[in-house]
DNA sequence: CAGTGGTCTAGACCACGCC
DNA sequence: GCGTGGTCTAGACCACTGG
């Protein structure tokens, strides 16, 4: 309608991939908040100078990649990280019987040391900056499954010292407590040996085939934020992957 | 449009969903065989007496799934069992260097014999039906890599003890062969000890750690086709995830 | 009932690839 | 230039939700 968009010569840009850029700033930038209902397609396309339609695309788009939640008749929220989603979108590991649960957890230590090589690369930060690491063991039910290595990058995450304890949904901290949304993630997967150290916390013998899963998290602007390294028992439990 | 006789309340079906369902239905039938190219969008639109946009949702809902590849200025095309795209679909084992590389395969064997619980369950065939089996080991460059077994159910590979060989990219074969068309696949990951046999097809020692992938793949009805189990040595490669 | 997102249509124009 | 798929718009109607 308003056609007030002039420069589209040379590098062109759909207009609703740029609606939905400047839709997840306001999701980066906390003023759309986790959880939020935010305002609709009709409104939306007022403010903003656009169609509906156009909108929508934009919405949809988000929705696909799973930053927002739709529901007809209800409207558009911003998608929070409650545990089912989670479980769903980043908790891989399914019992062989084949519920799908959360795991709790037992935190060993949290800490701010130097970052390793491997931290570094990851995370895309100085060979010299600081992480803080928490290392902790994950149980389904009463079975320790998981031993679990978090590190995170000193500078994004200001005041952490300060925490009393780690809850067991740490991206619902990262959220709450940093305004850091993890979007998307990686993760690489080996077959290796229980260590001593696996062996002591997993109560299986040194020698045990484990996953080793390798994950990198990134948030909404496709940064690291997360290096986790889990070791896990396979026996009653599997790793689901879904090609598609 | 079926079942059309119980309350409508919760049967209700988007027309381009149905227009999907019978477009589909002509790859499954094989009037649209892999690689050809299909009628533009005005003309379906023609045939079928729906609007341009609704054929375009449908075609833009199968390209998300993977059945056709659409080019602008050129035309819409039926996915075809690549090595490129088998690749970034369906095989998940990357070098740890980075690149991913299609593995060359030596076969051991091909036989059909009585189905196992395990095949028959997976493959939802009868416990007395009589499934394929195929042995083989998998390279990257001169390394043996995997060892895996593949079972099919006889049923629905006629002439299978035709073959004289069997290729590399089996899925290429079932379109081929059989008009099989592998859609999508589900995969589950434990850690394991390598066997006697892995260690000497794979160069290994027994106890290596190995990931076992159980994969299960599916036709375009969602039906299962292929049970694949591969044992992989993870020294030089990792397992690919993408959480997302 | 009003308001939301979801579907469907129709027409115009744009970017791309090939002749 | 022509035909393709891709974008954008506008308006109508449908299905779902909650007050």
């Amino acid at each position: 309608m308003t056609d007030a968009s002039p420069a589209r010569a040379l590098g062109f840009r759909p207009l609703y991939l740029q609606v939905k850029e400047s839709l997840v700033r306001r999701l980066i930038e906390g003023s759309w908040q986790p959880g939020q209902l935010i305002p609709s397609e009709m409104e939306l396309a007022r403010e903003i100078g656009v169609s509906q339609g156009t909108i929508r695309k934009a919405l949809n788009a988000m929705t696909a990649e799973n930053l927002l939640i739709r529901r007809q008749g209800h409207g558009t929220y911003v998608a929070a990280p409650e545990e089912s989603r989670i479980l769903f979108q980043f908790f891989r590991l399914v019992r062989d019987t084949g519920e799908r649960t959360f795991p709790t957890s037992r935190v060993l230590s949290w800490t701010k040391q130097r970052a390793e090589k491997e931290e570094a690369e990851a995370l895309d930060i100085a060979a010299t900056a600081s992480v803080w690491r928490i290392e902790r063991v994950r149980y389904l039910g009463e079975d320790p499954l998981i031993v679990e290595y978090i590190s995170l990058p000193a500078r994004r995450f200001p005041g952490f010292e300060k925490l009393t304890d780690i809850p067991n949904n740490v991206y619902r901290l990262y959220s709450e407590r940093w305004g850091l949304t993890i979007g998307s993630g990686t993760e690489r997967i080996k077959a290796i040996a229980a260590s001593a150290e696996d062996a002591r916390h997993l109560g299986c013998k040194r020698g045990t085939p484990l996953l080793r899963i390798t994950r990198v998290a990134f948030d909404l602007e496709h940064k690291p934020v997360e290096l986790r390294i889990s070791r896990c028992l396979t026996e009653r439990a599997h790793y689901l992957s879904d090609l598609k």
